[in-house]
This record gives structure tokens, sequence and C-alpha cells, in this order.
DNA sequence: CAGTATCCCATAGGATACTG
DNA sequence: CAGTATCCTATGGGATACTG
């Protein structure tokens, strides 16, 4: 993190929303509510629950959700999209869009690129 | 890349669009126009040549840019943003838009983190 | 000018096993 | 159940030097 936010308004955004599974949990969140970790981890079946901790604490302290413990036994504890989380949804739903929009454009451009490079393997 | 995807519509998007140097380099090439090589780098100044390389032949895969040489001597190079990348400015707009309405909220968010959780050095 | 070529590092992420 | 603890790897990124 030096100074790519310089040139760019949205760099220090970028950082906090976007990662491989930042918009998975948070899309998660958003369409199941509120829910234990081992939900998560059944929606989200690849992620190990070391990068699923690290995601969800890294989160909480972001602000983009709630963390609840019950001191039962066994122990509950429950996520749960916060306000400031859901203060995305438009962010994401124009993103969507793009991707509908878009995305098979992009695939035609990388066969394009790689049929013109020739592909030397 | 294995399958955050099937949980989360807009996952291939992010991984296309965002990216510590992707959104800089489109907002240089926006605010700016076409441009060479050298002012890319002027504009960006911590990117190093090779990290700016690999960054502009993948988006020129992705059809986010276009690169156009000029066999001359010395050589000239002019990059230049695509209408597919273009594309995305809604959705950039949207994430400057949430960038100033909440950033300040996720700065708050941490402070109360880092303070409840006391910082063990 | 517009890159390559090397070498190096930090970190996100992954595999696997174990615990209060 | 809700995580830790270890160990490991891949990759994005960085520093520096060189070239057609």
């Amino acid at each position: 993190m030096t100074d790519p936010e310089q040139a760019c308004p949205i760099a220090p955004a970028v950082d906090i929303v976007f990662s491989r599974w930042t918009t998975p949990i948070l899309w998660a969140l958003h369409e199941h509510g509120r829910q234990r970790f081992v939900e998560l981890q059944r929606r989200l079946p690849s992620i190990t629950p070391k990068v699923l901790t690290e995601r969800l604490r890294r989160m909480e302290r972001d602000g983009l959700l709630t963390r609840t413990w019950y001191a039962e036994v066994p122990p509950r504890v429950e996520y749960e999209i916060s306000d400031l989380g859901r203060s995305l949804s438009p962010v994401f739903a124009q993103l969507a869009t793009w991707a509908g929009d878009h995305l098979d454009e992009v695939a035609k451009a990388r066969d394009a690129y790689d049929a013109t490079k020739m592909q030397n393997v």
C-alpha cells in the first residue's frame, strides 16, 4: 500500500471491498441472512477454515459485518452483514449488470488476443 | 480460480477489473486520454516497468485497452482505453460515491475494533 | 522510448491436523 | 461448533540492470 491511491480515487475502496473471498462472503450473508460459521463454510465449499476466519476477522474489523458470540455449549457464533456492508449493494448491482453485459466481450477479446499471439507453446 | 464464482455472481468480474494496478491504470487512461508507456509511468510513480508491462498486457488481452505500435525510431507506443474499458465508468462512479460516503465509517470501525481488542503489541 | 531479464520478497491463500 | 496451529506454495509485486 504505497501510493496507487494518489493516482486513483477508488483505490482505497478497492483494497477494502474486493478480494478473492470478500465479495463471495458478503454475497452469502446478503442472500441468506444471519448465519453461523459452519453454514458459511458449506456455502463456500472450497474455502478453508483458516482463510474463512481470516477474512471474517478483517471484514468485522472493517465494519462490513458483525460477529455475535453466544456462550453456549457447544459454542454458537453468528455472522450478519452490517448496514455498512449492505451499503455496498448498489456497487455490486452495478458490477453485476456490467458483468452480464460485457463478460462475453472479455472472453472474445481474450480469444482474439491469444489467436493473434499464436500461443507459442 | 476454483469456484468462489459459483457462490457469487460478481466474482468473475472482480477477477478482471480489480487489482492493485488495474484501476489506477484505467483511471489514468480515462482521465488523461491516449498516452505512451513513459507517460503512464510518470503518472503512476511507484509502479515498476516490469509490473506496468504485465498489467498492460493483461488488460490488453482482456480488451480493456488498446495498444498501438508505431514503427519509428525511437519506438512509439500508445495506449488508449477501449469502449469496453470505458463501459466500466458507471461501476467506478458508483464505487467512488460509496467511498466518499462510507470510507470514514470504515476508519471508525477499525479504530473501534482495535480499541476493544486492545492491541496486544 | 519501450520495454526485457533477473532476482527477491511478502502475503493471500491452501492442505492438513488438532482443540476448548 | 468454531475455530487454531503448522506448513507450504503461487503470484503479484518490487528493485535493479540491461537492450533493440
